[in-house]
DNA sequence: ACAAAAGTGTTGTTCCTACACCCATGA
DNA sequence: TCATGGGTGTAGGAACAACACTTTTGT
């Protein structure tokens, strides 16, 4: 069967960029490809757009059937869309972005992808295509959207200690936030919720919290601004 | 002629919200249809992508053709892909919008639209296609883009007051700003350059200003932050 | 008792906010 | 001399930045 138009058309594709928190690391999830062109290469999880289906749902659909993260947070990142960025032809992709807590999320490849594991963002293989800079894209926006949204929250367990938070902009950052005024800040914005304490830690166990998001939501609507720009410190480059 | 694929395609379109800055209004440019569907309804200018054209350059030749408008800072959006969202068929399309100097920019319509106009944020007439989404997604964008990155300076002439940057915040925050404090922070910023005053005012001439683009990607590159969320009067909702 | 991490007190400084006032120009 | 915006001084309070210290747990 083929499908014929009276003018020519571009292909379409969805990328996904899935980032995870480590102990130490911020890593993204990539595949290695299992057929031409760029075949053993590694790459983003993607793939054609069904006529049925929603963009977002493609996204969600070729990162479940090539990796099998599935539930996740995901959200439009860029259209990338230069003449020859593919050798098959004109293709254009549209490249969403996640965030996931790595441990919550098991990964195994299938489908058309041969492997699929983490990589630290510092440690990229060679990818396929012009995965490269979507790459650099998606990381550009994440560091620029964590100052001012609180999508961090994302990358932890549903509960953390203040700790474990701190560590998670000093990570995605690259930056030392000192201790005290991490804290007061991110309290005073009174969205996080105190639980219970950590049981069985050799220290002193550290209250758990949770972000309350129906408290951000009213916040928002108040015209409230999420802010821990400033935390960071001055003399960091 | 025809072309003919193995499966079936999308079709691809670009749209354009282009916002300007009158006196006192935060303005968005639309054309008149000419042709089916929704003809004679007001639209955003776009049309379909060229095989051998990139996004953005689709993006802008769009604009030029339908609404006369050219030499524009122009930016990706997001793109829309429902599957209903055209009555033609499956449309994808990449949404640019862009800010200009209303008054520097001549308007004038012609190729398939049969008209052009600026029409005030708050008084848009019923849109063509899901046109309204689109719309509302570029002035939330506008709006939180606005007070963390400084693309504010392309709504207004190069050569500013800074009473006219303080308007172009209040309307398209919608906010009051205090005078005082405005100045000093604005100017606290050091990327303002001052230049000549004002001629032939019936008050005091001000003094002129422009962007020093370059000393504020100085300053970026040292992890400077452009924020002036915190003008905002307190006691606005 | 010690290691390790949690959590708090405090101080000097900078920045924010709100208000009031003076200045320069054309008509 | 008046109307109209342009431009500045300042004081009280809130927020920030930096540092040192105390607390609680398991071993």
């Amino acid at each position: 069967m083929a499908y014929t138009y009276k003018y020519p058309r571009p292909a379409l594709t969805v990328d996904c960029i899935i980032f995870g928190l480590d102990k130490k690391d911020l890593k993204v999830l990539l595949i290695r490809r299992g057929i031409e062109p760029y075949i053993k290469k590694w790459a983003l999880p993607g793939g054609f757009v069904n006529m049925d289906e929603g963009l977002e749902a493609a996204a969600l659909r070729k990162l479940e059937d090539e990796t099998g993260v599935k539930d996740v947070f995901i959200e439009q990142l860029f259209t990338f869309g230069s003449v020859d960025r593919d050798p098959r032809g004109r293709i254009v992709s549209i490249a969403y972005f996640a965030l996931v807590n790595l441990n919550e999320h098991p990964v195994h490849a299938s489908a058309d992808a041969d492997d699929a594991a983490w990589f630290g963002i510092d440690e990229l293989p060679e990818l396929a295509f012009d995965h490269k800079e979507i790459m650099e894209t998606a990381i550009k926006r994440l560091r620029g959207k964590v100052v001012y949204q609180p999508i961090g929250f994302e990358l932890l367990p549903s509960k953390f200690t203040l700790t474990q938070l701190q560590q998670l902009y000093e990570i995605v950052l690259g930056v030392e936030i000192n201790k005290r005024n991490f804290r007061t800040k991110i309290l005073k914005m009174d969205i996080l919720e105190q639980l219970e304490r950590q049981e069985n830690v050799p220290h002193r166990p550290a209250y758990l919290y949770q972000f309350n998001e129906k408290k951000y939501n009213e916040f928002l609507d108040k015209g409230f601004l999420f802010e821990i720009g400033g935390i960071i410190k001055k003399d960091s480059k």
